[in-house]
DNA sequence: TGTACATCAGTGAACGCGCGTTCACTGATGTAC
DNA sequence: TGTACATCAGTGAACGCGCGTTCACTGATGTAC
């Protein structure tokens, strides 16, 4: 099976699955060079195929990105999950539910580093909201999107009564914007030249500064 | 002295001060349209001038837009600088300082509202970062560009006991990882269509946090 | 004060580029009888 | 089991677009004598 395959011609008149094809190109377009690497022509080269043929599956180019967007969100959340089941291994109560907030916040900072590409595609580019949306195309395995998952763990840490109820509300974006802030600055901002473990110090100071200041 | 007006044509074969009428016309653009409306074209349309006309001035739509890019901070600079003053205005010492901070975090997140397209021009566009570099293009009335603006706040701290001397090492990229990030949620994330109000009181919360985090 | 001439700042025309998208088409597939 | 035919998923050719940039040029300006 290597549908997706550029190089061999195909045998077949139909793809097979020519719709799975673009969008696997896309992301790995996008994963090289973000959005705006998120080319039509040059998917449908990669899938084989000639240009017009992807608006049998996308009706648009944008459509096309949005659809990659989302892929972009689901793998974070992926990644998410299974920082938060590693962490939280072997802790119990206000414990674990520190150590859920704080593998969100890591595991969207390596995401960052680790697939500059995707992060950018999946918050550079407009489209519908995460707040408001339950599509589970940008959703890790329980369902939830990155936002909600984030919203998941503060929901814990007020169970655990680590942080007070009358705090909980908007927490996210508080959360969300220093995690967020300090990607963007590693990423293309004042700190891309800083070294990994210079990185990841001031990580670790950004995450206590959002524990402590919440 | 209307060098700038694209309607009437000139009257003299040369234009008279043709490179800042064509940086003028590139800040409106990024204004209007964030760092991909500055486009050199549009730029020399404006100025009622050929298009290669601006290679006189310009070595490329790269350079154009690097000035730009340099505007836009200096006019971050600028608001910051004025907003310290009127937040430190009556008050003195630790009092002093603490409003220091504050205004510069007041300043940045009124200006990325305020003025989206130049916001995304200052930052999205990468360019020799405000860390390393001493261009007065992108600085204030002190001289000093918003990342050095921030920093003296941060001292100004030290100095009066608010921060003690061992937390202030790396400490602006704390507070502006913060700020940087909720700017970016309200422009084009998920806070988007926050009421104004709504905003504020965010921004409150979160610059409370970087106070209390640092 | 006048003139020759180098320098400078514009003009005019054209390029190649790759893109997204539209149109009319044809080959392949699957379903009803 | 065979065949007619509707439907679907591709092809082929072409479009207009606006961009950045290059080339050879000319009109205007300012300086030396």
């Amino acid at each position: 099976m290597d549908t997706t395959n550029q190089f061999r011609p195909r045998e077949t008149y139909h793809h097979g699955d020519l719709r799975r094809a673009l969008l696997e190109a896309g992301i790995e377009l996008a994963r090289r060079g973000g959005p705006d690497a998120v080319v039509l022509r040059e998917a449908t080269r990669r899938a084989g195929v000639v240009p017009n043929a992807a608006y049998r599956h996308f009706a648009s180019r944008d459509a096309l990105l949005q659809a990659v967007r989302s892929a972009a969100l689901a793998e974070l959340a992926l990644a998410m999950e299974r920082e938060v089941i590693r962490q939280r291994r072997g802790r119990r109560g206000a414990d674990a539910a520190r150590a859920g907030l704080r593998a969100i916040g890591t595991a969207y900072l390596r995401f960052a580093q680790a697939e500059p590409g995707l992060f950018r595609t999946g918050f550079a580019v407009p489209g519908e909201p995460e707040t408001t949306t339950n599509d589970p195309a940008m959703a890790g395995k329980t369902g939830l999107n990155p936002f909600q998952l984030l919203s998941t763990a503060l929901d814990a840490l007020v169970a655990e009564g680590v942080l007070p109820a009358e705090r909980r509300s908007g927490a996210e974006y508080l959360a969300w914007s220093a995690v967020h802030g300090l990607a963007m600055l590693v990423l293309e901002g004042p700190l891309r030249r800083f070294t990994r473990a210079e990185a990841r110090q001031i990580e670790q100071r950004l995450l206590e500064m959002v524990e402590n200041g919440l």
